[in-house]
DNA sequence: TATTGTTATACTCTATAACTATA
DNA sequence: TATAGTTATAGAGTATAACAATA
């Protein structure tokens, strides 16, 4: 067969010929995504937190007030199912929705002073987090070229 | 607030601060993986394939005869969901189980002719897709950095 | 008419436990 | 006793349609 490399020839030995696969960015980003999230997820599971809702925490943070529907798409999330999400956050009393003063069908989301607390301590763990892939990745400038690569992939 | 760069501080503008997120490997990375494979399953929704069953049909091809623990590992599916995706594919006529001659737990997967044939064929769809990423990439150096940085990361 | 939040629903992917038949 | 394949099941993540309240 082949590969994404040059050409292949089939095989059959002890161990199995992945460069099929291996040389395949689809496959590759896939794998490794996958393994970090498992990872993420295992490095957070005593927040029993997953990095979506992380990831929404950290947004309002940043961006207080905002509606549901922002939030949301920046995440690249619909809005329909953000809502058991940032239930899920509400119920832990960790974010509140307010009625919007200019416009009474949206929601301005807020962080709880307990969200506040909760959010600066995950974020000394995601800093880790992400020190650790700094590290694995080889540096700052190896970190800033694969999140530049990622960007040209997604355009 | 705060992001992976530096530091951060709040902010109330027009258009939403994604900073804080657009700086973190584990999202930018599950962003673009999901964009990419949305953007695959488009490109391959006449074949009716998703990237995990043409992964399997790529690892058949280049090695014939192993057994499906053998194939589900280095994909990295659990032999459990390995089942179903298998089934489907022998469905549609393009794998088949024989059972092993040394041992007569396990079944030998192979590609029908038929099989042969239908990956020849979406093994040119799937070049041009990674033709495509490597042109975003901006060449194949780039390519390779990425493939390296993302091997980097999973270890 | 269009948008915000919501509910319901479905499909994929992934994870775990337990069964059977073989080794 | 361990392994290969299988079944059943449950949890995430994601996608679409439709509804009520509001713009």
């Amino acid at each position: 067969m082949m590969n994404f490399a040059g050409t292949l020839e089939p095989v059959h030995r002890q161990s199995l010929d992945a460069s099929s696969i291996d040389g395949s960015v689809i496959f590759q980003i896939r794998r490794t995504q996958s393994l970090l999230a498992r990872r993420f997820n295992s490095r957070f599971s005593s927040f029993e937190l997953r990095p979506g809702e992380y990831g929404i925490l950290l947004l309002i943070a940043t961006n207080p007030g905002r509606k549901q529907t922002e939030i949301a798409e920046a995440l690249g999330v619909q809005r329909a199912n953000f809502v058991p999400l940032i239930n899920a956050l509400e119920r832990r009393q960790l974010t509140e929705r307010r009625p919007s003063s200019q416009d009474r069908r949206s929601n301005a989301l807020y962080l709880t002073p307990f969200g506040e607390d909760f959010v600066e301590e995950i974020y000394r763990a995601a800093s880790s987090f992400e020190a650790e892939c700094t590290a694995r990745l080889g540096g700052k400038k190896a970190r800033e070229a694969f999140l530049a690569l990622l960007a040209r992939l997604a355009i």
